[in-house]
RNA sequence: UCCUCGGUAGCUCAAUGGUAGAGCAUUCGGCUGUUAACCGAAGGGUUGCUGGUUCGAGUCCAGCCCGGGGAGCCA
């Protein structure tokens, strides 16, 4: 366009290469980030995209468009053409010194971002142009290298990938409410003789909803590829409406079979530490910007967290700590009680001030799918919890002895028919295994600092919320 | 779902029950190295909605809607 014909250099190349590029000339596109004009020149902060920081334009009135050129607004598009110099100015090491700039797409005056600060509650009503400023550029380019290092950490381990159905076709999981999936008439429902609604003729021919976890899908995979990992959306139409809850999010999780509870910690750790290195090593300049803007403490808590090693302790440990500490819980503590938030926050972040596994629940708290222990009392569970985001991970070993797994269902009322194909693989072949669930938004704002889950999801989907 | 705080200009926020304000943004003008540039001027309002109290309501009361935080549920 404009009859530049060089070619296009990307602002990452040149922060992060500038002696392959100074005092030659290049071009550049992108996004007007700021623009500061005097009578006769001017300055252009330049974002393309590819990287966190801008490149400083420095136009002048030799510029066939210069007034034009100075009345652009922010976001608008162009592309630049000029010599990359060094910069006189104390904030920047080199400026674009521009020959030629081609306006693509000007920017409407009424553009609603501001080059000052605005609030994460404005710009989620914004959601379709918060990814032009510096938090949400930062957020989601670590959530795309924290994606990334996700499969980077299993396929290096010789973990299978599996794409577990996002459309389940029963009410398996017990993990919470789910949304129906249906293409019958709401308007005009058939319905049988005792006046439940008639799904036969629906798509599937039966009630189906959309999956709280593809751990049971992932298991019968784990024991044929042994180490299997799910990574996918996950959906859950639970009446939530906190700053960790999603009715859409991610959840990865692994299964690996001839594993105990231990190896599964053991995974869970290695694995959280690889993604805060990958994000640290790979994204330098969003992560600084997260600790000076978002949370002062952030990079001294994740150095921690990778150079320490997680505490784990077990439920009854943890009912001693807190039942000793004197402190004063909403919630009184009693061994059996399932431990609140107040009691997970006080133990990652007043007692231990680091992550810690806490293991072996009291069976009645949990899932039937956990491996009852010898004590009769407790199965092999596990929870990771964080300062600051409380519960990250979920898992535990998985009870395997047929006789067991069907006794426990049996206890909860639960509709073996409904099982059939999991409990067939205590049958064939059954062995030790275990897995756990990482809610990777969770895991995004503990590497980023950020709060409040809908500023770590592209367009999140809440509660009575579903723009965009 | 419960508790709590809030909703005033495009944004961030002021305003004893008595004329609706500022900064930034926008538009126009000025300025030869800016860094959320600076200086001057102008335009910009159904104070979330409905009803009530009052001579008079942004302000007090009731209901509703929307948002933040906390709790429960969970990842």
């Amino acid at each position: 366009m404009g009859g530049i014909n060089m070619e296009t250099v990307f602002v990452k190349q040149i922060f992060r290469n500038p002696d392959l590029y100074m005092n030659k000339e290049v071009e550049l596109s992108g996004w007007i980030r700021t623009i500061r004009d005097s009578k006769k020149f001017g300055f252009i902060e330049l974002n393309d995209g590819t990287f966190f920081k801008n490149l400083q334009i420095v136009i002048d009135d030799s510029l066939d468009n210069f007034t034009e050129v100075v009345k652009l607004n922010i976001s608008s598009a162009i592309t630049v053409q000029g010599e990359l110099v060094e910069s006189p100015g104390a904030k920047q090491p080199f400026e674009l010194k521009a020959k030629q700039i081609v306006i693509e797409g000007p920017a409407a005056a009424d553009y609603p971002l501001q080059k000052k600060r605005h609030t994460f509650e404005y710009l989620r009503t914004i959601a379709h142009l918060r990814p032009r400023t510096n938090t949400f550029s930062a957020v989601f380019r670590i959530r795309s290298l924290a994606a990334y290092a996700v499969h980077k950490f299993f396929q290096e381990r010789g973990f299978v990938h599996v794409h577990t159905p996002i459309i389940t076709s029963s009410d398996c999981e017990g993990a919470g409410e789910m949304f129906r999936v249906s293409t019958l008439d709401l308007d005009n429902l058939k319905r049988n003789p005792d006046g439940s609604v008639d799904f036969s003729e629906d798509f599937f021919g039966k009630d189906a909803k959309l999956t709280v976890s593809g751990q049971l899908a992932a298991e019968t995979y784990a024991l044929a590829f042994r180490n299997v990992y799910t990574f996918g959306p996950t959906f859950r139409a639970e009446n939530s409406n906190t700053p960790r809850h999603a009715a859409e999010f991610w959840m990865l999780e692994p299964e690996m079979a001839f594993a105990d509870l231990n190896d599964n910690m053991d995974v869970a750790e290695a694995m959280l530490k690889y993604l805060i290195n990958y994000c640290i090593e790979n994204a330098p300049e969003e992560m600084e910007f997260f600790n000076k803007f978002i949370d002062r403490e952030l990079m001294a808590r994740l150095d921690n967290v990778v150079n320490s090693d997680f505490r784990r302790i077990t439920y009854t440990e943890a009912i001693d700590i807190l039942k000793k500490s004197k402190h004063d819980f909403k919630y009184p503590v009693e061994w059996g009680c399932d431990l609140q938030t107040e009691h997970e926050r006080y133990i990652s972040e007043k007692v231990f001030h680091q992550p810690v596994f806490v293991i072996n629940y009291p069976k009645e708290i949990k899932a039937f799918y956990m491996r009852l222990n010898d004590d009769q009392k407790t199965v092999a569970a596990m929870d990771l919890l964080v300062p600051g985001v409380g519960e990250i991970i979920g898992g535990s070993q998985r009870e395997e002895r047929y006789d067991y797994l069907v006794k426990r269902m049996e206890e909860l009322g639960l509709d073996q028919e409904e099982y059939w194909w999991y409990l067939e693989t205590r049958k064939y072949g059954t062995n030790k295994h275990a897995g756990y669930g990482l809610g990777f938004e969770r895991a995004i704002m503990y590497i980023t600092g950020l709060s409040n889950i809908r500023d770590v999801i592209s367009f999140p989907r809440t509660v009575r919320s579903a723009e965009f």
